[in-house]
DNA sequence: GCTGTTATATAACGGCGTTATGGGATACTT
DNA sequence: AAGTATCCCATAACGCCGTTATATAACAGC
């Protein structure tokens, strides 16, 4: 009396070519039909795998913020605590840029009368995103601890990184969008990493060395 | 041997009909049979007054660009750019999170091969969104020539205003993805405006006084 | 008033996401 | 080993979508 179990590498296979066709054919190319065409099975395999079209872009996003996982662990910490922030902020744009409109779809929208939660709010936030998120929050915690950021300010480690991500999010949305282009990204963000980082002042000499190592 | 001439008011009737239905419903609710049944006319009559759908959802980017330049314009120049500056920052942020898939879709997706223009590299740049730089652009040349930015840098005063676009831009986007709560939209605005505008240093009192009443 | 041109309505076409139907594979029961 | 319950998945359909072919109606110039 048990049934016939469904394959689970149709399932990761769904997701991967899913995530291709979403980086090489943008939204458009993105149907059930293609999908299942691609990967050799019918549509309907789709729906026995994923309740609908929606839960299959939810999977795709977890994916995408995994590869962003793996970009970030990429960087590896060294003893500069600020230095790997710099650096993980240029994995973060730079995974953003190689593939927009997977980029793109892990941030969709909200259904329109539903509240905003977030990953600075604690609960909900966006699959996997938190996960990204905490690693941020780490990044900038162990800037704190290493005497390296002053002025922490009401908001905390976790300020500082909603304010992080902030800039990184903006610059890639922008370029995205082809309101900054993608050879003055490098420029921008350090520039204004820079200003974030540093300041104004001719002090915090370290953070400026950090800085000059390790920005793109 | 002339033609019947097309009502331009069915057109711009479209136009905020269309606005209105993604502002209220979104995407979804955004249809060719939709707009033309809200409108009270046929499908047809879309066609006539636009090439495709694409175009309608160019018109709504424009009128999503001229509403933001209204709402812009709405703050009236003092005398203390910086103040003004910030409040235009408050102003922008609450025009995106005020009607969110309307300023989704001024931001819309570029055809996958396409290069990446911009407003910082001149030409291109999305319907309408040039002139609304213009003009953030005019909001720090003024804060320059008062003398209350040091520090331009090599990228001058659009420099600045592309990084301040970044950082609203980036704020709007994660607040309306929901991974920013919208109530900590404003503590964080200002904390990252002070950190961009005043720096760590004991310096620049000045700017420090416009932020403090300038911010929402 | 006739004629050429265009705006709009009706209806169709292919493709979309989703679902109903049905056959066949699987794993437990006896 | 045969029976059977269970679920995977392919086929085909449904109602939608954006777009377009066709036909009719409204206008401007002769």
């Amino acid at each position: 009396m048990s049934p016939r179990p469904a394959d689970p590498a149709v399932r990761s296979e769904l997701v991967d070519t899913a995530a291709r066709l979403l980086a090489e054919e943008g939204r458009k190319g993105f149907t059930v039909r293609r999908l299942a065409a691609e990967v050799g099975v019918s549509t309907m395999a789709v729906y026995t795998h994923f309740g609908s079209m929606e839960e299959v872009r939810q999977a795709v996003r977890r994916e995408g913020f995994a590869r962003l996982g793996e970009r970030l662990d990429a960087v590896r910490p060294t003893d500069d605590p600020v230095a790997d922030l710099a650096a993980s902020g240029v994995a973060y744009i730079t995974t953003g840029l190689d593939h927009p409109q997977l980029y793109r779809e892990m941030f969709p929208d909200r259904p329109i009368g539903q509240r905003a939660t977030g990953l600075d709010g604690g609960a909900g936030a966006a699959a996997g995103g938190d996960e990204a998120f905490g690693r941020l929050v780490g990044g900038v915690r162990r800037c704190v601890d290493a005497g390296r950021f002053e002025d922490v300010g009401e908001l905390g480690a976790r300020g500082w990184a909603v304010q992080l991500w902030t800039m990184w999010h903006g610059m890639v949305s922008l370029a995205v969008a082809g309101l900054m282009p993608v050879e003055h990204v490098s420029l921008h963000y350090t520039d204004m990493s820079w200003r974030l980082f540093v300041g104004y002042g001719d002090d915090r000499v370290s953070a400026r060395a950090s800085l000059q190592e390790a920005l793109f």
